[in-house]
DNA sequence: GTCTATATACGGATAGAC
DNA sequence: GTCTATCCGTATATAGAC
């Protein structure tokens, strides 16, 4: 139904908002970043891109649907980078951690919604949707967890489950970004101040958690 | 309105379900802790409470007022008690992290959902309501945060702004139930092997943030 | 206080003109 | 492809009997 339309997609990169099914999209993806699938109306979204609401339905049949395209995008778009860093073979652990938390604290300031986004679809998400991006099991069979492991066995860090490291390091990279509305008031800084924070980090969390790697 | 019922609350922890009023708060606090205003249905809430969807809006008005009498519980339930453990005059600094890490984890055991639904909301409302419950802005002037002003002055702990301390802080302890669909499927865990990995942590954090509090 | 029945509003989706 | 107008299900809220 939707393969008969033309396919110009490849060289969207030199406009600026490309054909009506994008600006449907990027409107979507901002309308679902910022409020979740549930408290988006289908209306907010059309008044986003600018076009009329049975625009979105002809294009993408549901609010559903839409949601689904947008959700996956964004759980693959945000997974693949960061399991690159960790299945890399050439860089070193304590590398890959810096590589990480730079990349993975880069990406969220320029989306900041969309820890929170992921975070709270899934909550109420089927683990079926978890398991479909296959990406998430891998993580514990990466180049990462496997240095890890023999950091261990070598006695450079001390004895841990790979999964305490994994929340560690993703707790203080995302929390943050999650929990922005009420670290920023008890912090009283304007956005600015907090963002300095969030670029503070990404050489603080490598040091922090080697530390911790090491302690006792 | 509403004054006129008689009070009976004082005895309330003698009998199991309480009053009608009552039944209908604890109903309306799982659902909404569980699927966040946005997702939930007043007349999940009433079929919860074992009650008439008319009922409910004889008591609370409505799905709004009973809402923001829930969150605004829930919200300061949970900050008091981690203030009281940043306010204590005799413990010691690291004394005080201990005893944070072992409460808060345990609390969120006990409601799983909470984290998550204070988080969710607060990205959505206004900041009047962060600033509503006023608790949130003394964090800073505890004697936790003087404690480790001084530690620092000291020289016992690397320089470092006291938010990131309380980012990482909060990060490792409420991150994992913020995020626990998917890291639970990330290391391929049963529920209670989960859970297991929480107590754990309770332990753990203390000694990994220590370590860090001493880097470089 | 508690129920059944109903009004009212809102949001997703479609019909049909252009 | 894009619009206006409208339908229709669902959810909140109220009326009114008991």
């Amino acid at each position: 139904m939707k393969g008969s339309k033309t396919r110009q997609a490849a060289n969207k990169s030199r406009e600026e908002e490309v054909n009506t099914e994008e600006k449907i999209k990027n409107a979507a993806r901002e309308v679902f970043h910022k409020n979740g699938f549930a408290a988006t109306r289908t209306r907010d979204i059309a008044a986003a891109a600018g076009i009329n609401l049975a625009l979105l339905n002809y294009y993408f049949r549901s609010k559903q649907k839409l949601f689904d395209i947008i959700m996956l995008e964004t759980l693959q778009g945000f997974a693949r980078s960061l399991l690159d860093v960790f299945n890399e073979e050439t860089t070193s652990f304590e590398k890959k951690i810096e590589i990480f938390a730079d990349r993975h604290i880069e990406m969220m300031r320029q989306h900041p919604g969309v820890p929170m986004f992921i975070l709270s679809e899934l909550r109420s998400s089927p683990e079926s949707l978890i398991q479909k991006m296959g990406v998430v099991d891998l993580i514990l069979k990466t180049e990462f967890a496997r240095q890890l492991r023999q950091g261990i066995k070598d006695g450079r860090f001390a004895p841990v489950e790979p999964l305490h490291v994994l929340m560690n390091l993703m707790g203080m990279t995302a929390f943050p970004f999650v929990a922005r509305p009420l670290l920023k008031q008890m912090g009283r800084l304007s956005d600015n101040q907090y963002d300095q924070l969030m670029v503070e980090r990404k050489k603080l969390i490598p040091r922090w958690l080697n530390a911790a790697l090491k302690a006792k």
